[in-house]
DNA sequence: GCGATCAGAT
DNA sequence: CACATCTGATCGC
């Protein structure tokens, strides 16, 4: 996880880890040893410590995701590889599934031989013991992040807690999660369409907490969806002729909705480079496998490596001043897309604005599209709501905020999480352990979001192996 | 001494 | 731009 995630990145009270891979805490007093690693997705924040060669546990993950890692290449072995200084580029991953020796007479031979990716298919729970006496139940939820990506629905004798993973929720997600059934336990009753609950009546049961996304929890911003985002660039990138060149600044995973609807609309493939195709085209969706090319003379819309582009969208140096616009290597106009989080009203008088500049014959060399990959504040609250869980977790803190976004976050979610003292919980109910609800203020300013970690697993020397 | 890991800037 | 990635510093065998 990225910095300042509260309890070691630890889903309590189970002694499951998400998305933090890393020994680097284990000489300390706090450690705990975890029984069960989930990974969430393939960026670069929550992957910390998998690479290391001396990581030897099983991770829980979509088959995207275990895809997507074992390929996973960083950019300086791409561009030696691209050089022709290095023949085989380096897997960071490739420690994680080693296979068996196959001998030409077809024996294999296993020793050493492993396979530390577990991919789960989405919308399956599946049971796994953590220890001799605890078993959960691990249920991936499609979190519209990019691909892989996935929530955890934790079930066990302790209660059941969502971790959202990295995601965004908009409208459409929050009706699809209404209508899941391994959800619909967790949802009151008054939020779950009347369609859905056909099979008659669930008891509804909060969650013990929910772990949120919370990357633009300080956005007040209302965004719009990444359909409307998607569907006003579309509209711009008609206006041009088809002479014109678009590079599409997909410079992480999660913007492919962008990538889709271009091949959709304008019936032609996409240009991307030798180690993003090797991804793409290995997905589980298909038509994301099948809108790439290698060949860059053979389509208009370009997403090869970024500091590395092909000669066809490469601009010459850049004339500033009132230069007329830049032309790439072999003579073509370049339009630049570049996205980025904007709010739906901005994004409204962006499109209009460009509208009037093609209008008007401007020259237009650079567009943005307002994608979110994360949800702001409103969708966050719109989200929680849906649950009411008992609790709000953050998956990451602003280490130099020192729990103070914590304690707004729970003021923040105060009518959105479910508050009936009379309520039995799995958690509360469990004997020896101690509550947890975030920072007290006088804990504030000196935890780096690890707040009472040790106090809150009850003490360490038990759970320690 | 070098690979692995961390922390901070962009 | 953004918030994932890269770079250079630091750690540790």
């Amino acid at each position: 996880m990225p910095p300042g995630t509260p309890y070691n990145s630890f889903v309590l009270p189970y002694r499951i880890r998400v998305d933090e891979f890393s020994d680097s805490y284990k000489n300390s007093e706090s450690y705990v040893k975890p029984l069960l690693h989930l990974l969430s997705h393939t960026h670069a924040d929550h992957i910390n410590g998998l690479a290391a060669k001396s990581f030897g546990y099983k991770v829980i993950c979509s088959n995207d995701a275990k895809e997507m890692l074992l390929r996973h290449e960083v950019y300086a072995e791409r561009a030696l590889h691209e050089n022709d200084m290095r023949a085989v580029v380096k897997r960071t991953f490739a420690h994680l599934k080693v296979d068996p020796w196959i001998q030409p007479d077809g024996t294999k031979f296993y020793h050493g031989s492993r396979d530390l990716l577990f991919a789960l298919p989405l919308n399956t729970p599946t049971p796994f013991e953590l220890n001799a006496l605890e078993t959960v139940t691990i249920t991936l939820i499609d979190a519209n992040h990019c691909p892989g990506a996935v929530m955890f629905l934790i079930q066990g004798d302790k209660g059941a807690i969502l971790h959202t993973g990295d995601f965004r929720a908009e409208p459409w997600f929050l009706d699809t999660l209404s209508r899941n059934p391994f959800l619909q336990p967790y949802i009151p009753a008054e939020n779950v369409p009347a369609v859905a609950e056909a099979e008659g009546p669930i008891t509804y049961q909060p969650l013990e907490a929910i772990h949120l996304d919370t990357a633009s929890l300080l956005s007040t911003l209302k965004v719009p969806t990444k359909e409307q985002a998607v569907t006003g660039l579309i509209e711009l990138i008609a206006l041009f002729p088809p002479t014109t060149y678009f590079f599409i600044n997909s410079w992480t995973w999660g913007y492919e909705d962008i990538l889709k609807a271009i091949a959709n609309t304008f019936h032609c493939k996409i240009h991307v480079d030798r180690y993003k195709h090797s991804i793409y085209s290995h997905v589980s969706d298909p038509f994301l496998r099948s809108i790439f090319t290698c060949d860059p003379s053979s389509t208009r819309f370009h997403a090869c490596e970024r500091f590395d582009r092909c000669d066809i969208v490469s601009v010459e140096d850049y004339n500033y001043g009132n230069e007329p616009a830049p032309l790439s290597k072999v003579g073509k106009k370049v339009v630049y897309v570049n996205p980025i989080p904007m709010s739906e009203s901005k994004w409204e008088m962006y499109l209009t604005s460009v509208k009037r500049q093609m209008n008007d014959g401007e020259n237009v060399d650079s567009l943005l599209v307002a994608l979110s990959r994360h949800s702001p504040l409103p969708e966050l609250m719109s989200f929680v709501s849906l649950f009411r869980p008992r609790k709000v977790i953050p998956n990451t803190l602003i280490p130099a905020l020192h729990g103070l976004d914590w304690a707004c976050m729970k003021i923040m979610f105060a009518d959105c999480v479910f508050n009936d003292p009379e309520a039995p919980s799995a958690y509360h109910d469990t004997e020896g352990i101690v509550d947890y609800n975030g920072p007290a203020s006088d804990e504030l300013d000196y935890n780096d979001g690890d707040v009472s970690f040790k106090n809150l697993m009850g003490g360490t020397q038990a759970l320690q192996d």
